[in-house]
DNA sequence: CTCTAATAGTAGCGAGTCGAAACTATTGCA
DNA sequence: TGCAATAGTTTCGACTCGCTACTATTAGAG
């Protein structure tokens, strides 16, 4: 009888949070999965709101992530806009209502704000760390936030996106990005 | 538009480990809430490995938690124990296929493996802080390890609960326990 | 300039999860 | 003795999720 390792106690925690956290996001109209997708989309800029891209961040496919968002749709958390230049795609704005869901503070999340500052700090760039390995590992892209990409060139004017070849408002510099690459 | 909290994004990036750490279970004969299960089961002292127990500790149902302990069975992951003092109650012991299927590290293990050790014992006791006020907030018990507890007397013959009025092995000792109390 | 391949998104199926409620069996207590 | 509490199970319905097949659109090779 081996003692349980470190990183399997470490899995066990995560895992138990999870569902910690999932159990309470049904005290609301959402299920886990839509929250989630939700909570993405309003903190992802103008180029990171398309199905395929929530399907990524999710670590999903493109077909449960459709699902899912035409469930938020029918909810009216977002709206849809087709874009012109490609009539595939398709980009989702969070609504009015979806913001003020977000804004209400879960349980989780007051238990996580009772934490010491700098235990919050260091928590939050260890989870960080581990999703971006993790998802370096399963070959998934990383989902960084803008100004803090490769691509991003900073100006006097304003910002711009080497990648894109756009210019980027101050919010979207601030937005996840599904392009972000590290520096 | 307001910045996300910093404990919005913890909260986020807890459910996307959880999902990552999901998705990769599945690549095994279990899915995630089996695995957990099993995980839990492999680390519970003898008084705590009923449905009930589990159930408690994966924040679920007892109607959930026998499915998936049956579910478990049928794979041969665990096997179970009637008590004869209380007919009602039942006890899993987790086999040797078990344990084996518990050896093998997934990717995230070895993600988690690869943080340095310092940061590895940090996250492991804010996520352990975490989840011990969640459930804590919740109603639910803490499920500590037993040498841990309230309860539990060191002597120089062994251990002993005063609260089980049971003597205990070493291995019992550094289980987990569902009537664990914090000192 | 056309025809094929790749891409974005959706629909439907089936296996499985999960919670709620109803149910059986056993135990405890008044 | 009998009623309430407890342990576990079963069943049902709503939902998730991955898979496959499908449409529509776009890109690219020849």
């Amino acid at each position: 009888m081996t003692e349980p390792s470190q990183t399997q106690i470490i899995r066990d925690l995560i895992d138990r949070l999870g569902r910690l956290s999932a159990a309470e996001e049904w005290n609301g109209p959402l299920n886990p999965s839509q929250f989630a997708a939700l909570s993405y989309l309003a903190r992802a800029n103008r180029f990171s709101r398309a199905p395929s891209h929530v399907a990524d961040y999710l670590a999903t496919t493109r077909g449960t992530a459709s699902q899912t968002l035409k469930a938020l749709a029918r909810k009216d958390m977002i709206e849809e806009t087709r874009s012109e230049a490609d009539k595939r795609s398709i980009s989702y704005d969070v609504t009015t209502s979806g913001t003020e869901l977000l804004s209400t503070s879960t349980g989780l999340d007051q238990v996580i704000g009772s934490l010491p500052g700098d235990i919050q700090n260091s928590l939050a760039s260890s989870l960080k760390a581990l999703v971006l390995t993790a998802l370096h590992q399963r070959g998934g892209r990383s989902f960084g936030v803008c100004n803090t990409c490769r691509h991003h060139e900073k100006s006097k004017t304003g910002s711009y996106c080497r990648l894109l070849e756009v210019s980027l408002s101050a919010i979207d510099s601030t937005q996840i990005c599904h392009e972000h690459a590290a520096q």
